[in-house]
Order: structure tokens, then C-alpha cells, then sequence
RNA sequence: GCCUUGGUGGCGGAAUUGGUAGACGCGCUGGAUUCAAAAUCCAGUUCUUUCGAGAGUGUGGGUUCGAUUCCCACCCAAGGUACCA
């Protein structure tokens, strides 16, 4: 009675796949639990070990939570748009839908073989039109709403028409575009209609706009920030140069505060809440208005500037401000810069022009500027402040401008230490001679009316001043800017948008989906078009609602349809409702259904996409719940970032310049060249197959091998999985060999589910070889069989100790030590000589979200006929844990010296005789009188002395 | 620089509220079984040691009868982020 894996696994897989086990039912008299998996991106490369990992731990937590009495939903999909199956169709002209379909099938095969509890019935793939008309159905409510700042909650745009037409805008507070101009009822009503869809464009939570964006010329295609890493392109580390170009934009600004307020009411980790925080970069200060003072002789200045807007958090320094700083792209430099200085400042224009952001951002150390001969006034002394410009100051940031106090702000400091400019000193006892103070602990001096206040009143005294004046007001700045979501791409989904007379209609939601066009070619076109310029048959025809031939455009019942295509994230901002519901086809899930399950309960994925899939979802969701459309504001109650497996890479060492390698205990101080080995040629003791390795590639066939104490060994070193490394380990192989049950096992060993962990296979045979012993446990003369008899004390001891240790650890997350003691377990019943049903059944069920082939097989030989999910979870009952005696450490100042054994019904005083009577203790003490003695009972036993 | 997380044997890692540091597994050493190998089983395995014992959880201090755990300072590593005004 061996245990034959292979074939274990493949006939539980068959039965889960025939019965539908896992699927979900939609109403239930059981409480609900959603447990959610970060869906994959289908690449061509397949599953390496490092995939899996996250979803193994979910999947013992459904199956747990199954066993608990939960009806579980936990389902799979693809996030199967993207740029490698473009990239591909590009290279090979295959279209990018056939490349992904049968990346699916790969994955699908590979997930399938590793038996997880997904209920495949819910399946979605964010490239299917099925799905994605519901992605554009919500893009369309998103252009359909503007977000009210007094109710703090979008609402739709029809509501702001009403409202336009009974009273301007004068009293909306909405998020909207900078450059709104303020209008009444009548003007509304007079502004030709383009005008008022002009207006709306400002208003609405999607809208074009020319933005300055990160156009990757090599890709040929708009990328994200976080899709660049040092200034080039994450993927292909391309050349990135800005550019300005009409795209559409989600106004996720307006969401900035309910999206930092959401981070407190979800358990999420706490490294990815701060990177959101971060992102959002949340400032609270000023902003105060700079008069520019006419120049000699210059009667009109006043007319042509307005004034300088800067932001600042400290309006309590500004008595300190003695001079202003513009970036230099800074649209006023042109305006005020004094005939005297303009050759000197287009000289430095052009001189940080030429200099990459990437040169600015990694030389913080030189300082450069140049004054433009202007001055502003201070709002509260009158004097004049001399106006500057540098590439310290970012016209990204607040307004491109700063007030300059260079007391209180080290790289102001440095800048007027540079260029010799006054550094007046407003805090009270503070020596300022060498290094700005930049703490709010100080008293301000020398400050009018803020004199002798601590700094944080001073703030709040300041705007109440500023207010007061009319030259400022307090202001919260956000770093966080609108999001682009247009991509010149092919592969993504369309927008349900075609544009009259330039202005951008929305196809009407009953026409959904609007299907990707067939093109010839997936490159941007030679006019600079996105690919979608290459299809010839993408025109919207409003008379019959069709998609129709380009010729056929007249600009009045047939007019161009967009080119552009969404972003990677719009199919992930919404996936997790559509589980809910995946098969709906007249809504994006039912009432019912997003009634029923609400959020996702437990979340297990990558950190890497904190300020990206997780900061626009919770946007989309926090939309879609103004809107009536979901009953939670926050998807996901709790989050879990798996950590990275890495890989064991293999190194052989070559002597320099032969072709003779030498085993790495030998090389000691000899010119050697390190060249990765395939890990799959090497055994647990490091070892290397010299015949796998000749063969591997023809340069090594030839190659001599010194060996040290007959074997060849490589070095070791832990490095990221890649290809190039030779050190993916496939978990096709460890299926074959091992088992999926063991592979299942080994990535919850390897160590807590959230830390980066390095795979090395050589430790597989550990639990490899648990499994066996838990299988033999139910095997009697060579035959299945386990006895009725009552099980012993001891015997019941360990099973009830481990049902403790595992419950306590799925609470926990801790599944590597539940792993440890199944271990302890096995050992302990091997030992005890264990075949009691009592005991044996309990044990394959606890083991069974871990392990779940082995755990069916040996629940159906047992004699059940229904699968071992259906089972209830062994319930702990601490009365078999209760002990009479107690193994006490007995220690001499803290020190663990021996142990006694005593009966726990002893007192203190009896105790503590006992232990000072023992031949050790006089030993230790060696005719010392002990200071203290120290009795815990239950516990341990301390003596001082 | 700032924020976050972490630092324990040859390796991956254990140690609920401060209470026997190194569980469990790998590797290693020795042995049994075998014609041999694989597989399996048994014993040992933190370091030092004069074999009595002593030291030991990044470093240095502190609190405590007792610290891997709490406090202070520092060092190192990983991840995030940045002339953010």
C-alpha cells in the first residue's frame, strides 16, 4: 500500500472538476466568506514555483473556512490584456487574443494540477468583451458624474445642469478643473451647447485634456509613473520624454481625502497603507498670493501679473521670507523678468531645459539660480522680495513657486547662503548660523503680530491673518495628480466613445460592448496614430448604432471613433464585484448577489501594486458606491502581501582562462570566473551532475572538472527568479515528482507567508517524506485499516493539540508553523503505534486544506462517500490537554540549570522545598545562601543568589 | 535624507501575555538494513570546554528575580519614497 501521489491527485482533481465541489451558491443559510486572490496576468512564460505561493495560502484559508460552516466564494480569472501580448503580435503578426487564450490554457493546466478549491464557473478575463462592455459601462457613469464637494460624494452630471440653470456655478462646490470661470443662470442658458459640454468637460470624474504626459517613443505608447523605474520604461527600460497630448483623465484627485480616510477603517498592511499615504502626500499649509511690484519705470506692471501664488506649510515663517524662487518653466518668469536680467535668465532656462529630469533629480548638490531683476511684495511688511528662479523649485509641485524662507527651510538656506542673500532669523533662541532650523518647536520672533507664539498657533494665527487680508487662505495641498487613462495600445479595451465636431459623445450603454477592430498592424500608425488608426472599419453610425467603415465618416451621422484604449487597470479596478455575478449579462452583478457578498473578507497578493491596482480600485469602488451601484465603500476588508520566493542560484567556478572548473570549496584565492548552473543539475549537498552539466551547452562538453573529496560542488546564492539566473523551478517538475500535495506543503514551510523567502528543492524531501508517514499511520500489514478501538490519553493529547495549534494559526496567518506541527503530530502517533479511527479521522480533515488529495483519498478509505470538503472541523476541547504534573525549569538567575518534574497540586512553600532540597540545587549554590527564590507555579522556578 | 519591515545555528526558520532559546525540516556525522543503490529506520548535531561547566538571539546601555520579547542609543540589510516647499 504505497502512496501513489500521481495518481492520488489526479482522480481527486477529476472529482472536484465533475462534482462541482467549489462552487459557490449565491444565497446560502451559512454566513458568507470571500477570499480573494490578486488574478493573474497570463503570461507566456507559464507559472513558476514564486506564483503559486499566495494562492496556496488562500486556498487553505477557503477550504478552512469551509470546513468551518462558511459558504466560501473563491474564484480565478485573468487580468489578460497587456503589452506582452501585444509586444508578441507585433514580432510575429499572431493576433493577441490567440497568444492569450493559450496562455490561459497553460495556467489554467498548472493552477488545475496544484488542486485548488477555485470555482471555475465564475471565471473572468478582463479581455473578454463580455466582461469589459461592463468596464466601459462604467467608464460611461464616470463621464456621466461630477463629484459634490458639499455632500462629499459623486453625483450625476444631470444634477449640475439642473443646477446651472437655476443658478450659475457660483455656489457649486465641486471638484473641477483650475481655469472654471464663474458664470450665472443666464450666461448658462446663453453659451452655445459646445460651450456648455465645454464647461461639463471640467467637471465631469472623466475628461479630456491635454496633459503633459510620459510618452515612450520606443513602445510608442503613454506610460504610468509607476510604470517608470530611474527615468526609462519598467518593461524594456526604454527612454521616456514628456509630451503633450489630449487624453482622458479620471479625476481621482477629487477622491484624495475619502481615500486616505478609507486606509483607517480596513485591515490592510501597514507598509502599503504608508505607501499610499505617501503617494496621496497630504499637505496642510497656505497659500498666500505675492503682489509683484512694478518695475522702474514700468506704469502697467500691476496689470500683466496678477501675483504670485505659492504654497506653503509654515505661513507662521513668512515674516522670515527674503526672496521668492520660480521654476523655471514657471509661466510668469517670461512676464517679469526685467529687460537687464532676461538674456541671464533664458541663459539658465535653457541650460536646465537641456539637463534630463533624471540629471536634476540625482544632483541635489549643486546649486544654481538667476535673479530676474523683479521683486514682489511681502503681504505683511510691504517690503520687496527679489524674485528668483531655479531648478530646485519643481513646476510640477503646489504651484512651481515658493515663498523662500531660508531660516526654516535647509534648501532655501543653501540657496541664499549661495548667492548671498540675507537669512533674517524669526526663532527665538535659535542659532541658525550653520544649518536652517526646519522643526516646528520653536517660538516665532521678529514676526509682528505672530512675536512669541510657538509655531503651531503662529500657523493658525497667520491664515486667520492672510484670510483677513486677502492675500492667502489655508489651503491642503495633495501630491497625488489625476490619473491618465488612455494608452496608445491595441490590446486593451476600446472607449465607447466617438467625437462630433471634436467633442467626445458616449455611446449609449444599450450598444455595449464595443468590440476591439481588427487591424493589419498593432504598431501606432506612421502619422503618430494609436494602432486602432490602423483599422479600417472603426466609425460610429448614429443612425443604425454600428460600427462601420471609415469611408463612411461625413461628420454627421458617421463620425470617428476613439483610438485609444484603457489603461492595465481598468479591468482590475472593478473584477472583484463581477465574481459576485459573473455571468450577468444585463447588469455588472445583481442587487442580490452584491448584497449577499459585499467585499472581499480576506485579500492575498503582491505589494508591489500598492499605489497602483489597489489605489484605483478603491477609487472605482468608492465611485461606484456614490452611485448606488455597490453597498461598501471599501472592497476588501483585509489584505495579506505574500513575500517574493526567491531563487537558489547555482555558480561553478571556471579557472580564468581554460576551460577547467574547479569545485568552490578549492578556489580559495585563484582567478575564477563564477557562471551560473542550471539548479536543477545540483542535489541537496550542493553537488553537481558533471554529465547534465556537459551536456547543457557544447562549450562545457569538452570542459575538466577538479573535483574536491570525490564531488563537484557548486556555490550557492540567493537571488530573484529569472530565466537568466537558471534558477526557476517549475512547479510542473515538482508536481511530477513530489506530488501537488507536497509542493503545497513546502511553500507554506519555507517560512511566514509574508516574508521574502529563498526556494531551494533540496529541503522538498522533509515534507515529502511527512506525507508518507501520515500515510502509513492508516496502513495495517499492508492493507488499509484503522481500529475502532478507545484512544489513550496521550493519543488523544496530540490530536487535540494540534487542532489548538492550527486554528490558532489560520487566525494568524501562520501557516508555516502549522506545517511543523502536522509534523509533530505524525511523529508523535508513529511513536504512540496509533491506528485509531478516533484519532486518524479528526487528523485528515485538519490536514486537509493543506493537503487536500491525501486528505480525500484517506477520508474516502475510511468509508465516506461525500468529499472530506464537506467534513466539519475537529472541535479543540482543552479537558484532553489537562496534565497532573509538570516538567519545571529550574533556574539560578535566570538561568536554566535542570528540570524537576512535580505534581502541579503543589503549594508555593512546598514547591520551593522540594527544588532546595534537590542534590543539583546545593550543587549550584555551593554552600551560597540563596537571596530570593522565585515560584511561579505552572511555570518555573527562579532562585537568586 | 525620510517612512516601513527585519537582523536568532552551516541553511529555511520556531519561541501566544517577559518565564526551559534553537521546535519542525534541510544539510552534516555515525550506525542498522541492502550484493549494491534508492527508500526506510535509529542516534547525534549552537559555540567554547580542562567534560566540572561556561557563553550565546546585530552592537552598547537600561528596566526586571528573569529579556529573542519592553525602553534608549547606534550599526547593518531589504522594500517604498523624495529638491513635495
Amino acid at each position: 500500500m504505497k502512496y501513489y501521489f500521481n495518481e492520488i491527485e489526479k482522480k481527486w482533481q477529476n472529482f472536484w472538476s465533475e462534482n462541482q465541489t467549489f462552487k459557490a451558491e449565491n444565497n446560502s443559510n451559512k454566513p458568507k466568506f470571500y477570499v480573494l486572490d490578486m488574478f493573474p496576468y497570463p503570461s507566456g512564460a507559464g507559472l513558476h514555483v514564486g506564483h503559486p505561493l499566495g494562492y496556496i495560502a488562500s486556498d487553505i484559508y477557503a477550504r478552512y473556512k469551509r470546513h468551518k460552516g462558511f459558504n466560501v466564494l473563491h474564484p480565478q480569472g485573468y487580468d489578460s490584456f497587456g503589452l506582452p501580448a501585444e509586444q508578441y503580435a507585433i514580432q510575429t503578426g499572431q493576433h493577441p487574443a490567440k497568444t492569450t487564450e493559450e496562455n490561459i490554457r497553460t495556467y489554467r493546466r498548472q493552477l488545475d494540477q496544484i488542486g485548488f478549491s477555485f470555482d471555475w464557473s465564475r471565471e473572468v478575463r478582463t479581455s473578454d468583451p463580455q466582461y469589459y462592455k461592463w468596464t466601459q459601462w462604467i467608464f460611461i457613469q464616470l463621464f456621466e458624474s461630477f463629484y459634490c464637494k458639499k455632500d462629499n460624494k459623486a453625483k450625476p452630471i444631470s444634477d449640475l445642469v439642473t443646477l446651472f440653470e437655476k443658478e450659475g456655478n457660483t455656489n457649486v462646490d465641486a471638484a473641477c478643473d483650475d481655469d472654471v470661470i464663474e458664470f450665472l443662470a443666464e450666461d448658462w442658458q446663453r453659451f452655445t451647447d459646445t460651450e456648455q459640454q465645454e464647461i461639463l468637460a471640467k467637471y465631469r470624474l472623466t475628461y479630456l485634456s491635454e496633459t503633459e504626459v510620459n510618452w515612450c517613443p520606443k513602445l510608442g505608447t503613454v506610460l504610468a509613473n509607476d510604470e517608470i523605474v530611474n527615468g526609462v520604461s519598467e518593461r524594456g527600460g526604454y527612454p521616456v520624454v514628456r509630451k503633450k497630448m489630449k487624453q482622458w483623465s479620471m479625476r481621482i484627485t477629487a477622491y484624495a481625502q475619502r481615500l486616505l480616510d478609507g486606509l483607517n477603517t480596513i485591515d490592510w498592511p501597514q507598509p502599503l497603507k504608508d505607501s499610499q499615504i505617501n503617494w496621496i502626500g497630504k499637505s496642510e499649509g497656505a497659500s498666500v498670493t505675492f503682489k509683484v511690484m512694478a518695475a522702474e519705470g514700468d506704469v502697467h506692471a500691476e496689470e500683466h501679473v496678477d501675483g504670485i501664488e505659492v504654497f506653503t506649510t509654515r505661513p507662521d515663517t513668512i515674516f522670515g521670507v527674503s526672496f521668492m524662487t520660480l521654476a523655471p518653466e514657471h509661466e510668469l518668469v517670461a512676464k517679469i523678468t526685467t529687460e537687464e536680467y532676461k538674456e541671464a535668465v533664458l541663459n539658465y532656462i535653457e541650460a536646465t531645459a537641456k539637463r534630463s529630469e533624471r540629471e536634476r533629480m540625482a544632483d541635489v548638490k549643486t546649486i544654481s539660480g538667476q535673479f530676474t531683476g523683479a521683486y514682489a511684495i511681502h503681504p505683511f511688511t510691504g517690503k520687496p522680495i527679489p524674485i528668483w528662479i531655479g531648478d530646485y523649485v519643481l513646476a510640477g509641485y503646489g504651484t512651481g513657486a515658493v515663498m523662500a524662507v531660508p531660516c526654516g527651510d535647509q534648501r532655501d538656506y543653501d540657496f541664499a547662503k549661495h548667492f548671498d542673500i540675507d537669512i533674517p532669523n524669526i526663532f527665538q533662541d535659535i542659532d541658525i548660523s550653520n544649518e536652517a532650523y526646519a522643526d516646528k518647536n520653536a517660538v516665532i520672533s521678529n514676526s509682528d503680530f505672530l512675536n512669541g507664539l510657538p509655531a503651531k498657533k503662529a500657523i493658525k494665527r497667520a491664515i486667520f491673518e492672510l484670510e483677513q487680508r486677502g492675500v492667502g487662505k489655508g489651503k491642503i495641498n495633495y501630491r497625488l495628480r489625476d490619473a491618465v487613462f488612455s494608452r496608445q495600445r491595441y490590446w486593451g479595451e476600446p472607449f465607447p466613445v466617438y467625437y462630433k465636431n471634436g467633442l467626445p459623445q458616449m455611446i449609449n450603454v444599450k450598444h455595449l460592448p464595443m468590440t476591439l477592430p481588427e487591424v493589419e498592424k498593432y504598431l501606432p500608425t506612421e502619422d503618430g496614430k494609436p494602432p486602432l488608426g490602423n483599422a479600417t472599419v472603426w466609425a460610429w453610425d448614429c443612425r443604425t448604432n454600428n460600427v462601420v467603415d471609415n469611408d463612411l465618416i461625413d461628420h454627421e451621422n458617421v463620425f470617428p471613433l476613439e483610438l485609444n484604449t484603457m489603461p492595465g487597470w481598468a479591468g482590475s479596478s472593478w473584477y472583484f464585484n463581477r465574481y459576485m455575478d459573473a455571468n450577468n449579462s444585463t447588469e455588472l452583478a445583481s442587487k442580490s448577489a452584491l448584497n449577499y457578498w459585499r467585499d472581499v473578507d480576506l485579500y492575498i497578493g503582491g505589494s508591489e501594486h500598492a499605489t497602483g491596482h489597489l489605489l484605483y480600485a478603491r477609487f472605482w469602488q468608492k465611485f461606484l458606491y456614490d452611485r448606488g451601484l455597490v453597498p461598501v465603500d471599501e472592497f476588501a476588508k483585509k489584505l495579506i502581501n505574500q513575500g517574493m520566493i526567491l531563487g537558489t542560484s547555482a555558480f561553478v567556478y571556471r579557472l580564468e582562462g581554460e576551460n577547467k572548473f574547479i569545485s568552490s570549496g578549492l578556489v580559495n584565492s585563484q582567478k575564477v570566473q563564477p557562471i551560473h548552473a542550471d539548479v536543477s543539475f545540483v542535489n541537496a549537498s550542493n553537488e553537481l551532475d558533471i554529465e547534465a552539466f556537459k551536456n547543457w551547452r557544447p562549450e562545457f562538453k569538452e570542459a575538466e572538472f577538479i573535483k574536491e573529496e570525490g564531488a563537484f560542488k557548486v556555490s550557492r546564492e540567493v537571488e530573484k527568479m529569472s530565466k537568466s539566473k537558471y534558477n526557476v523551478v517549475n512547479p510542473d517538475d515538482i508536481c511530477e515528482t513530489y506530488g501537488a500535495d507536497t509542493l503545497r506543503l513546502y511553500e507554506m514551510f519555507l517560512g511566514p507567508l509574508e516574508q521574502a523567502k529563498p526556494w531551494n528543492t533540496a529541503g522538498i524531501t522533509g515534507v515529502h517524506s511527512f506525507l508518507k508517514k501520515l500515510w502509513k499511520l492508516y496502513i495495517k500489514n499492508d492493507e488499509f485499516s484503522v481500529s475502532d478501538e478507545v484512544p489513550t490519553k496521550e493519543e488523544l493529547k496530540t490530536l487535540h493539540k494540534t487542532i489548538k495549534k492550527v486554528d490558532d494559526d489560520i487566525a494568524n496567518f501562520s501557516f508555516n508553523t502549522s506545517v511543523s506541527s502536522f509534523m509533530i503530530a505524525v511523529n508523535e502517533l508513529t511513536a504512540q503505534k496509533c491506528n485509531k479511527r478516533a484519532i486518524l479521522e479528526p487528523l485528515a480533515v485538519l490536514i486537509s486544506p493543506y493537503a487536500p488529495h491525501i486528505a480525500e483519498e484517506l477520508w474516502c478509505k475510511l468509508g465516506h462517500d461525500n468529499s472530506i470538503a464537506t467534513a466539519e472541523f475537529p472541535v479543540f476541547d482543552p479537558k484532553n490537554l489537562i496534565e497532573s504534573t509538570k516538567t519545571y525549569p529550574i533556574s539560578f538567575n535566570g538561568k536554566m540549570r535542570f528540570t524537576m518534574d512535580l505534581s502541579l497540586d503543589l503549594s508555593k512553600e512546598d514547591i520551593e522545598k522540594e527544588v532546595m532540597a534537590h542534590e543539583k540545587t546545593i550543587q549550584q549554590l555551593d554552600g551560597r545562601a540563596p537571596k530570593k527564590v522565585i515560584v511561579i507555579p505552572g511555570k518555573i522556578v527562579n532562585i537568586v543568589g
